[in-house]
DNA sequence: CTCTGCGATTGGAATATGCGATTGGGCCAT
DNA sequence: ATGGCCCAATCGCATATTCCAATCGCAGAG
């Protein structure tokens, strides 16, 4: 059987005429070269090249023979070249699925990084809740999803990026808005604010407030955080705003106050998630790091 | 470094979608190709498939180099398909010398024969005495000569082909010319009309002659057998002639009357001669079979 | 006529490859 | 649930390649 071995001798013997020297830019013994020649004229049944006193001369066949190794290893190259260059290089088709909580906020700076970085890259985005996602990933329609930790899927691994704090958000004339900090217990008594069933910020967020009060119970569900955050405005409730929503949702000069709770305040990890089996998880690491790069820092005062 | 092994289980798991059916179609256990499948991804650093539980699936970097190397892998058996279609198969250009006394009597009928049955054969012809043919063969100027054994050089390797008697051709009219056979005693006294100093058949025709008689010595050079024969016709002196260029420089009803001498007669022997480093042999013997295959059969009379 | 250069050959060591058996994970049918 | 089954990965060992160092045979050059 044809071996790219024996090509690669047989190239640079083409180009030294030479059996040792050939040998010696293979980086090999002459024996062994001239083994593989060898080898590979008993395997083609043809003579490739004569032995002369004077050098080597090839056969016109032995040309031919040569040419073609040469254009075969030179696509072999082109091949590596190629995979050497994807190498840690996001491209293709990315199936992306991101929680509505985070996709508005996160990928409209991401996206246009992510092009400029990796132009060989084509994302198709998906919204939809954890749920959905996940079950999509497993199947294999998504290839990585951003969403808040932690999900328990055996055939997904999970990467962790950042922490997303909750910033309580009241009506500005709030008798609380005055406060410079939130505290748990001013959740008490009031409406809290949510998304619909489904959203796991809603869970995260009343997970939060169940260890604070039980009034929440029966909270109002929102299709979006700036159905929420107009309502807060409002005066219809309060609630807690993930922190990479407020540039976006909270307009300077508006009604809402928003107040950071003293550390550790609730909060939300964000992250992506893959199935185990992917092989891709280097290039999804990389694309949790770009995600990090756009976050923009959390501000030092957080009022409006 | 890659090898045409991994590429050649790679494209046969990009086949099947599955190791074990690619194993089997490969001959090889399945743990082997998972390995090198394995191992060419560590080489390219790059991950080619994901093992999903419901079978195997490629990366789209697998896709594209599963692409490649199948082209890779069909330029290889180009070139096995190639070299198998030019096994025993005269062809490129071939440089064949021959002596002046052969090639205008063998070559009329071979060369058709020979581009019938090799069409891909360039023959580039030279004529012209054994002893620069020798050496245009070994300074490689030729690659196989048809000439007169035997040769003696260290560096040629021959091959005899067919025997080549000589007749004796005398004017008609000669006394001698009335018997059915030639015989040695008959060239005694005899004016023997022969080639210039250079061409074997002078020196073959010499040898015999001098255990006969040394009467020729001082004998006439002519430069073409055509010559020669006019002259015997002219009653000049005699000739032998080589069988072979009987029929087309003696030609019925003229005034030669050859007589064939009884075996064993003079003759020479006609071969081919190629260096000994040459690769080329099985072609050259192919050669000299075809040559002998157009060798029209000798004539049972010789008289005209 | 030795000396040198070149490719072929040889014998033994290192490496690569492959196989059988086994493992471990996940799926399905009891 | 549980046992059987399919699949790919892994392990340990056999063997087949591949290689090197040394040597050979040959021919040309000094």
């Amino acid at each position: 059987m044809v071996s790219l071995r024996q090509l690669r001798y047989l190239e640079s013997l083409a180009n030294t005429h030479h059996f040792g020297h050939a040998a010696e830019a293979c980086a090999v013994s002459q024996p062994a070269l001239s083994m593989q020649i060898k080898e590979l004229e008993d395997e083609l049944k043809l003579s490739l090249v004569e032995r002369r006193k004077s050098g080597v001369e090839f056969t016109e066949k032995g040309e031919e023979v040569a040419a073609r190794a040469r254009a075969i290893l030179a696509s072999v190259r082109d091949l590596v070249d190629y995979a050497k260059g994807q190498e840690g290089v996001l491209s293709g088709v990315l199936k992306l699925g991101a929680i509505p909580s985070i996709a508005p906020y996160l990928l409209p700076a991401a996206l246009p990084a992510l092009q400029k970085r990796f132009p060989m890259l084509s994302l198709q985005l998906r919204e939809t809740v954890t749920e959905t996602l996940v079950h999509e990933l497993v199947s294999g329609n998504l290839d990585v999803i951003l969403i808040a930790l932690p999900i328990d899927d055996p055939e997904v691994e999970t990467h962790r990026l950042f922490d997303d704090a909750f910033i309580l958000a009241t009506k500005a004339t709030d008798r609380k808005a005055r406060l410079r900090r939130a505290t748990a217990d001013m959740l008490a008594g009031e409406r809290l604010l949510l998304l619909e069933e489904g959203h796991c910020l809603r869970d995260q967020t009343l997970s939060y407030c169940h260890m604070m009060t039980r009034e929440a119970r029966e909270s109002f569900g929102a299709s979006s955080l700036a159905t929420i955050v107009q309502m807060v405005a409002n005066g219809y409730g309060i609630t807690l705003l993930p922190e990479m929503a407020v540039s976006a949702e909270v307009h300077r000069g508006g009604d809402i106050r928003l107040l950071r709770f003293p550390p550790p305040g609730p909060k939300r990890e964000i992250g992506l998630a893959w199935r185990k089996t992917s092989p891709r998880k280097d290039e999804f690491v990389q694309f949790g790091k770009l995600l990090c790069e756009v976050l923009p820092k959390p501000r030092k005062t957080v009022r409006k």
